[in-house]
DNA sequence: CTAGGGTTATCT
DNA sequence: AGATAACCCTAG
């Protein structure tokens, strides 16, 4: 079989481009089927077209501009005057102009701890956080990610062929769709705890800030967390609750910490998530009233 | 049949 | 390793 990989031709693309200014974005097989291109594109298939077509998009629109989220439409309906052939080629991904590498003031070369972000990184720790016995889906880790560092609209994308490595590299372990860390792997993330105190590699790590919390206060906690973690946005819904929790820094009052997980537990039940930043500033403003509500909470 | 998620191959 | 393009699989 050898059908090593089919390239796109100038022709095929500009082909599939007229098609869709003709039947619109959508109609491929129609598009394909329409003696006009048919000649061009009988080696390709409806979803062909379609999957090209979403390539082209995103490179179009995906980096340089966001201004039209789709259909790069090429030419007014009304251009009959003059067609221009081959200026149809798109300029490919407009790099969001990178400086140049001459000079960089603020990037020191020794600074190496934090080159680039990293993806293996927040993959792994990902993982290892999810840890979920049954192994974690892709789109799961992928979400925990997008909450905790941006990233880019293809780094979906990139996840597939990340975890492939990693697999390649023995520290993920791939069951059917779900993904895992390796066991041996996971011994030895975990081994590395015993001296190394000064591991101040990611000090926004959650972790467990109670201390001495009152039982009432931590089985709400534990209750809210584990109901929102449930859910599909939970990640996010955990991590912003640390990260507020660090901004406030008033996460030694416990019932604060009761009533940030109130709020949170509210809202998530809604369905939506909300900043953080909108709700330590409310509990700020309301913290007298919020405790009478939390001991309602509590105590109902 | 189409849309979208997921996978593999190939190029920087 | 990061990114992109072509290809495959499945739900609606």
């Amino acid at each position: 079989m050898g059908a090593p990989k089919q390239k796109w031709t100038s022709e095929e693309e500009e082909a599939l481009r007229r098609g869709v200014v003709k039947h619109g974005a959508g109609k491929w097989r129609t598009i394909q089927k329409d003696p006009e291109f048919s000649p061009v594109l009988s080696s390709r298939s409806n979803i062909d077209l379609k999957d090209k077509w979403r390539n082209l998009s995103f490179s179009a629109n995906g980096l340089g501009s966001r201004d039209k989220i789709r259909v790069p439409r090429i030419k007014g309906p009304s251009s009959s005057s003059s067609p221009s052939p081959q200026l149809l080629l798109l300029p490919a991904p407009y790099n969001v102009a990178e400086a140049s590498p001459a000079e960089d003031p603020e990037k020191s070369p020794q600074d190496d701890k934090t080159p680039s972000p990293k993806y293996s990184a927040m993959i792994l720790e990902a993982l290892a956080e999810l840890n979920e016995p049954i192994g974690s889906e892709i789109t799961t880790i992928y979400h925990y990610i997008e909450q905790r560092h941006e990233v880019q609209p293809n780094f979906r994308r990139l996840l597939c062929a990340k975890l492939r490595r990693l697999i390649g590299a023995k520290k993920v372990e791939k069951i059917d769709k779900a993904y895992k860390l390796t066991d041996s792997y996971a011994k030895k993330a975990l081994a590395p705890m015993k001296d190394s105190s000064l591991k101040k590699k990611d000090p926004a790590k959650p972790s467990k800030a109670s201390k001495n919390l009152s039982p009432g206060v931590e089985a709400a906690g534990a209750a809210a967390m584990k109901l929102v973690d449930a859910e599909a946005k939970a990640h996010l819904a955990k991590d912003h609750m640390v990260e507020a929790a660090r901004i406030s820094r008033m996460a030694e009052d416990t019932e604060s910490l009761l009533m940030l997980a109130t709020e949170l537990y509210e809202r998530c039940s809604r369905g939506e998530m909300i900043t953080m930043l909108q709700v330590a500033a409310q509990r700020e403003d309301q913290t007298h009233q919020s405790h009478a509500n939390i001991r309602s909470f509590v105590h109902g």
